[in-house]
This record gives C-alpha cells, structure tokens and sequence, in this order.
DNA sequence: CATTAACGATACGGAACCGATCCGTATCGT
DNA sequence: ACGATACGGATCGGTTCCGTATCGTTAATG
C-alpha cells in the first residue's frame, strides 16, 4: 500500500505507464461513495471501479484490497488544519473548536459517521483516527497551556479534560445531529463562552 | 412488525402456540451479534437464526425483514433511566452524567457506534435514536432548570447548549474512546465540576 | 516500427446472503 | 384423536461481491 506510482527520480519506465488520472478517480469514487451513505462494508470494489470508470484490474494492480484503498482514500481527506494566531486565547479557542467536524473537503463530515464503527473494531483503524486527530488535539493542547501561563486560564483546570468538553459538543452535534435544536453556527462560541465562565451562579 | 405475541387477553389460537424462548433468542442473538461488532447491513437473519438455534423461518414468521427485527431489538435495549434524587443538582448532574453511555444492558456501548451511520442516513433511524434519547435529555433539562429557579444557576445561561456541553464529552470518550489518556471513572465529576465553575481565572 | 506494459471491458469460479418454500415433528385447543 | 399451527432444518433460484484471467487497444520507450 501507498507505494504508488514512482519512486521519483528513476529513468525507468519499458512499458506504458500508469495513469495518474485513474488514481485519482479511484479517490475520488471512493469518497464519494462514502459520502453518499455507503458504510465501509457495504462499500465494494465493483461500486467504485464503475463510479471511477475504471477497471476492477486497474484497482487491484495499484491497492491489494479494499482496506489498503480505503486508507489512502482518508489519508487524502484530512484537510487543512487551522492555525491559531496567539493573540487571544479565546479567538484561538473559537477558531479551532469551530473547525471541528469541519473540514475543507465537505464530503468529510458525511464520512465520519461512517468510520465510528470500523474505529472500535479495528486497532489498526482506531490508530490510524488518532493519528489524523492527534495533531489537532496538541494545537488545542498548546493553546490551553498558554492560557494558563498568561494566567488567563486557571493553572489547576485538567487540560485534557477541558479538551473533551470544547470538542464533545460540537462532535456529537456535527456527527451525530445530537440536538435538532441547536444552531451549528451560533454553537462554537457558546462552548467556549460556557467553558470559560462556568454555568454557576455567583 | 411488533404486532407480535398475542393481543393479549384474547381466548383465541387454534394451533400450537408461538415459542417466546424464540423471540427472546432471536432479539438476543441480534443484539450479541451487533455487540460482537457486525454492523447493521453486515448483520444477516442466517446469522441471526444460526446464533439462537432458530429456523429462519421462525423470523420470518414475525419479522417483515432486517429492519423491522432491529427496530425491535434495539427498543428491547433501552435500559433504565436513571432517577434524579432532587436534593442536589450537582448530584443530580453526577447521576445523569454518569449514566451516559453506561446502560444496564452492558452491549449497548458496543451496539451504540454501529448505529451512528444509520442514523445519518434514514431518516427512521434518526427518530427512533432521537425517542430514545429524548426522555433522558428532558430529565437533565429539569434539573438544569431547578438549578436556575434555585438561584445556583445563571438565570441567563442556554439550556440547550449545558446539556450538549453536559453530554458531548462523555459520548465521545465512552462511544469513540476519543482520547485514551482520560479516566473514565472520574470524567462525570470532572466535567461536571469544570462545566459548574469555567476554566477562567478570576 | 517493435517492444512492453497499463488501459477499459468483460467473464469466470467461488462465496455469501437473500426471500421463499417445503419437509417431518411438536404442541396447542377442541 | 383431530385439525391447526409453529417448530428446526434443508433446499432452491437469484443477486451481489470477490479476486483472477483474458480480451483487444493504447501509449510511451528505444
């Protein structure tokens, strides 16, 4: 898997090489599949090499199987990660909780859902959701920390903690529709309002 | 569907009587099956028949198909609600924070991810999931209210948006397992009291 | 122009699951 | 004992998918 085309610079090459756009309309068939509501398991290979007008024999000279697919095809979904300007701890709070279950390519959050399931099945998979979450968990991290140090933020609040309650809300609505109620756009900065200053009377 | 054994009272049935050993092994064998981590179109009635020692045809006699036997299933899961004492809300908070994710039937945690994409995909499932939840949401809501009528809540705070910031936290740790390092057993307290105070200093 | 390999298309055997139907048996009310 | 019905089990044809194989075609290299 992920070998893919090339290993650059070599002047190789006997045959007609392969072409670079069925790799991506593979990808892109794969995502879009996904993103229209078919589950993981329900996803086949014959789907997607018909959506990608492509050969079954195309997929499988380049992936052993739908899994290793289907690892590259998320690989290429990540998106862009925001970056917090350091001004205001609380402008940077809102930029990276309103990123949540936002990502650039809109197929993503329709997606998501999807992969719930197969996260708690697999390790493998599981490690590899970390892993694209784990970035953004730091820049969060860094933020809270930071808040701390300015003295902004209480020096004995459980980051970690904090982290869950910024990212649950919003998670469970974008993900999961939680409460037909809620507005999505209004949302970010009433977690991190609330956050703050605590729902106690004082 | 769920027309099933009896109308009760009735004198009537001519001949031999419908076995509720089988229903009660057909629903089991459904919600093992999913608790083992098969997702919903993973799952099969063979499987389903094979796994409680059940002819197929014994499902079909009460079921219509897939749908109608998860519908009932996944009723059958519910579990209990948790029973605010009243006396204090943070107590009250405690109790129902702690009960999320946490159902008596222990496979619920394990059922609960597998049902995240259907719920974004059929509009049925979405209300069946929100009847569900519904009845628990209502319950915090009276507490976060009596908080405020007491006086130990803002009186200007969102309801809506508590719960979310309430829920959120615990549903992405016990159902995404979101980040490992968190302790399960003190989250509720945790999120409670954070939610209580704000993470501001002052 | 000859070589070489990837291309789209299509077909294959095998497997899994579906809904439907039929056994022969078991268990009811009458 | 009798009809009626449910039981577990088995089988059928139809569909879908997998992974592989084989077409004739196409595109780069030499």
């Amino acid at each position: 898997m992920s070998d893919m085309t090339s290993t650059a610079d070599a002047p190789r090459s006997p045959g007609r090489p392969r072409s670079i756009r069925a790799d991506e309309a593979i990808i892109e068939a794969t995502l879009d599949l996904l993103a229209e509501g078919s589950t993981i398991e329900a996803l086949s290979i014959e789907a997607i090499a018909t959506r990608a007008g492509v050969g079954k024999a195309t997929i499988y000279r380049r992936w052993a199987g739908k899994d290793a697919l289907l690892l590259d095809a998320l690989r290429r979904l990540k998106g862009v990660m925001p970056q917090p300007a350091g001004d205001s701890v609380r402008d940077d709070l809102l930029l990276l909780v309103g990123a949540i279950g936002q990502n650039a390519d809109p197929r993503a959050s329709k997606i998501m859902p999807c992969l719930v399931p197969a996260v708690n099945r697999s390790p493998d998979q599981f490690q590899l959701y970390q892993n694209i979450i784990a970035p953004r968990r730091q820049l969060m991290r860094e933020v809270l920390r930071r808040g701390i140090e300015e003295g902004l933020l209480r020096a004995d609040i459980d980051v970690e903690v904090t982290m869950a309650l910024l990212t649950g809300p919003m998670l469970i609505q974008r993900v999961l529709q939680w409460n037909p109620d809620l507005d999505g756009r209004k949302l970010p900065a009433q977690v991190v309002d609330t956050v703050l200053d605590g729902i106690r009377a004082r």
